[in-house]
DNA sequence: AGAAGATATGTTATAATGTAACAACCCCTT
DNA sequence: AAGGGGTTGTTACATTATAACATATCTTCT
């Protein structure tokens, strides 16, 4: 945790412009919510706002925690609730192997997302999926409506830091 | 619950001789643990076992009740670490997104394994991974020592049930 | 504007999942 | 038999998550 520069934190393992990055989620949020006829209220777009300012991977109760320190909800369920309707949306994605979540680097657009998980310092990464089954799924009859990818390994700076 | 055939059960979505498949796979970790010079122990024989006689995937709490009937220990850690044995040494997957656990079906083999989950059914069938980020990682840098592939959808069995 | 219905939030309570820490035991070697 | 490594037993607790119901807010229709 402390990852909250205005500009030039890396997206991922690459440099970017944060605030740019964090207005542009938010502009595509309230676009869609509106031409999808949902409601953008105020503690699902803090919510929102929490994520994307952190660009971490945060657990509900650290955004609980966020939540009830500027006096927005202090009960689980007020997070749970705006955390699994961004995920509904595709506004946020949820990091299986972390139990956290995530803003989505690509909100507008459907995409089976894949993530990179840094094991040494946490970050997490979001590529885009690859078909991961082959056709593994087809002979076999499965439909598959939704996929879980997440590589766990070391990011380039951590790798240099000489973790074994 | 309740697919406990001596055999021609389902493995995955095919059939198969499960008593074969079961005493394959304890004779393999047998066999591998003495290779490796670590302790299979009655606690981690049993729970291997569970996971292989009930073919699915199974919450660390089930596994800890089966223990328990059987008066081989009542408290979680048993369970959690007679799984964590067994995943270490590869004998069982972790499904993340199911907070459960599943034998194995090809323990001799180092692989990265893939998953379909069917939502219906609840029915687990492992796969083989191909690379599901392709090179997204060799470019970042990132270098993957683990992934996470699970494929949630619905298994041909449910598909003809219609569900939606 | 007012009423009805749908949607969202607040709250209580509890469920489900997972782990740290230490004591006791077992087996093997010295 | 003493010591050491690994395994198990147990206590206690931490973390993650949800059901259920009351209240509030928004939306739509008249």
């Amino acid at each position: 945790m402390a990852r909250h520069d205005t500009s030039a934190t890396p997206l991922g393992f690459a440099a970017h412009d944060h605030s740019a990055c964090q207005s542009a989620a938010l502009a595509t949020a309230d676009r869609l919510c509106a031409a999808r006829g949902v409601q953008f209220t105020p503690v699902r777009r803090r919510v929102l706002e929490i994520l994307l300012e952190s660009h971490e991977a945060l657990g509900a109760y650290d955004v609980l925690a966020r939540l009830d320190a500027e006096g927005m909800g202090s009960k689980p369920p007020v997070a749970y609730r705006a955390l699994a309707f961004l995920v509904d949306q595709g506004f946020v994605h949820r990091i299986e192997r972390l139990n956290a979540f995530i803003a989505c680097t690509a909100p507008d657009e459907t995409h089976s997302p894949a993530f990179m998980i840094c094991r040494a310092c946490g970050t997490v990464a979001e590529a885009r999926a690859l078909k991961p089954l082959g056709d593994s799924a087809a002979r076999s009859g499965f439909r598959i409506e939704q996929t879980v990818i997440e590589a766990e390994g070391l990011c380039p700076d951590c790798q240099k830091g000489a973790q074994p």
